[in-house]
DNA sequence: AACCAGGACGTGA
DNA sequence: TCACGTCATGGT
């Protein structure tokens, strides 16, 4: 099997349907994901809700980043300018759940920064930009410019990687911009696409890339 | 009781 | 550039 994104895609939204993706809170959803009903944030408070989770998330599951986005909703109203004057400590103490507490105090400091200049000069944000705030890497960017900005840009995560090895596509050291690259110079450039995408190989990776309990890739065996 | 979770950063070679 | 140690909690 000679696979090619386009070709991924098919198969993946075959095996699983419409994801309607970003992952926001149980108390929205009931779930932790809410299929079908994802609303693009239209509000400056969503796109600032997606850039605290995509911080949160980093190497940690999202039942934790979903108690702390619950707990930073009560108390700042996904505010950056009140999240901003929280004391240090106290910040702390609300995101200690998510893992990496006294790292990630400071990266939702700084991503709040970033943001509040965005949103104040009403521009496009960019990438390389994006890359140089404290706490963001790659991934968190992509996160970042594909579901609160809506930028046709492609994420690439630990699933993604696993997915994309056991298909014999990409090598194990494969750099994050080759596998990037790879998604994006064979598909058009639409941001629903690349949305859904992302989310149907999170989809997939849960359901049989699991370290824990990996099973045969249904993929591969036709 | 280990092992893992949708990473990113600082360091040294 | 790149491999490696570090950061930290909660679930299984």
């Amino acid at each position: 099997m000679k696979w090619t994104p386009k070709i991924l895609y098919r198969r993946l939204l075959k095996l699983y349907g419409p994801q309607g993706w970003w992952p926001v809170r149980c108390e929205i959803s009931g779930a932790g994901y809410h299929p079908e009903i994802f609303q693009v944030p239209s509000s400056s408070h969503g796109r600032y809700e997606v850039c605290l989770g995509a911080v949160l998330t980093q190497n940690t599951s999202w039942v934790q980043v979903d108690k702390v986005l619950n707990v930073l909703q009560r108390e700042t109203g996904f505010d950056p300018e009140r999240l901003l004057n929280v004391p240090e400590n106290l910040l702390q103490e609300w995101i200690r759940p998510a893992g990496y507490f006294r790292q990630k105090s400071r990266y939702l400091c700084q991503i709040s920064l970033w943001f509040e200049d965005i949103e104040r000069q009403q521009i496009e944000p960019g990438r390389s930009e994006l890359l140089k705030v404290q706490g963001v890497g790659p991934e968190t960017a992509d996160s970042i410019l594909l579901y609160a900005f809506h930028q046709p840009t492609f994420v690439i995560d630990a699933y993604t990687r696993r997915i994309l090895e056991h298909l014999g596509v990409a090598q194990p050291k494969a750099s994050y911009e080759s596998l990037r690259a790879w998604f994006m110079l064979s598909l058009p450039q639409d941001v629903v696409l690349f949305q859904e995408y992302h989310a149907l190989l999170v989809a997939h990776a849960k359901a049989y890339y699991q370290k824990g309990s990996p099973k045969p890739d249904p993929l591969k065996g036709a």
